[in-house]
DNA sequence: CGTATGCCCTGCGCGC
DNA sequence: TGCGCGCAGGGCATAC
């Protein structure tokens, strides 16, 4: 699941291989995933046109081409944007491949389908909503501890929901919401509003040191995400709480539980980040099936499931 | 406006 | 061994 780290990874890898070559053709093998305009219109506009440069916003990849274009490529759940050869075999989830004049291809491959293409002009017409509404870069300067505490403000949901929201802060996944909230000592369950000034500006920086090593270590591979080059990233077993069930907290040695808040699974410390008041404390009904939910036996470290022939 | 729900889609682990 | 069920999840539309 590419959250912020793993597109900003996606779009360094690729930048060299992309900017400064055109795209001679392009085809679409499932229209559905060009969201934006029609697939006759989005072949029109990108032939001939050439990458002049690569830009991230939230989990959003914008592709600039030529002076007025822009494709925004977002990966959703489960999908690759990636370099290589035209005698790479097609995967059967390859749904769109643009073929540069340098030979080589730009593939885009889901199984899920749930990500695609949005081709903008200048006036942005078609974009989609949630780029439109995106909150604040959580790694630039505008995050401020202000700017954090202005968007948990008002807001009764539970605080990892709020972070979730991307246009509270743009980039935030399950995976580093439950590492962020773990690093502040803050359980996900707390009304957002009602952290105090000390916790907030904890969580704010917790945020930027979560996602800022997670960049460097090229991204968590989890299940599905591989960067544009085809390689795994190193994040995950620098992973404190998420997919880590029943393992010892890396700060107390109690033992990971794991949660549902706001539909999602959650990872909590039980010692670090205490409950708020009234909350339902049971643990989330183990689910059966995910992999990685198993509860591991403290000596034994979760294993990463990497994506094999990359 | 803020909040909640269901849908999209497919691979996978589990139960039988 | 094989089959079918139901879960997982980001963004968005829709409903309250």
């Amino acid at each position: 699941m590419p959250e912020l780290p793993e597109v900003e990874t996606v779009r360094r890898t690729l930048y060299d291989k992309l900017v400064g070559r055109t795209i001679a053709r392009v085809e679409i093998i499932t229209p559905r995933q060009v969201y934006h305009p029609d697939p006759d219109t989005f072949r029109a506009e990108l032939e001939g046109i050439a990458f002049t440069d690569l830009k991230r916003r939230g989990k959003y990849l914008l592709l600039e081409l030529g002076d007025r274009l822009t494709l925004v490529c977002h990966l959703r759940m489960s999908g690759h944007l990636f370099i290589c050869d035209p005698g790479r075999p097609r995967d059967k989830h390859t749904h769109v491949i643009f073929h540069l004049n340098d030979g080589k291809e730009l593939r885009y491959e889901d199984q899920r389908k749930f990500g695609g293409f949005h081709l903008l002009g200048p006036t942005g017409e078609g974009m989609p909503p949630g780029l439109r509404t995106l909150g604040p870069e959580p790694l630039s300067d505008d995050f401020t501890p202000q700017v954090l505490e202005q968007a948990l403000a008002g807001r009764r949901s539970p605080v990892k929901a709020v972070l979730l929201d991307q246009s509270a802060v743009a980039g935030l996944g399950n995976i580093y919401v439950d590492e962020a909230l773990f690093c502040a000592r803050v359980h996900p369950e707390r009304p957002a509003e009602s952290l105090s000034p000390d916790e907030t500006y904890r969580l704010h920086g917790c945020i930027r040191s979560v996602l800022e090593r997670a960049v460097e270590r090229r991204g968590t591979t989890f299940s599905l995400y591989f960067d544009g080059e085809g390689k795994s990233g190193d994040m995950y077993d620098e992973l404190q709480v998420f997919d880590r069930t029943g393992a010892p907290c890396p700060r107390c040695g109690a033992p990971i539980v794991k949660l549902a808040v706001a539909q999602r699974g959650t990872h909590v410390c039980p010692a670090c980040q205490p409950a708020p008041e009234g909350a339902r404390l049971q643990p989330r009904r183990a689910t059966p099936g995910r992999r990685g939910d198993s509860v591991a036996v403290a000596a034994e470290p979760p294993k990463p499931y990497k994506k094999k022939g990359d």
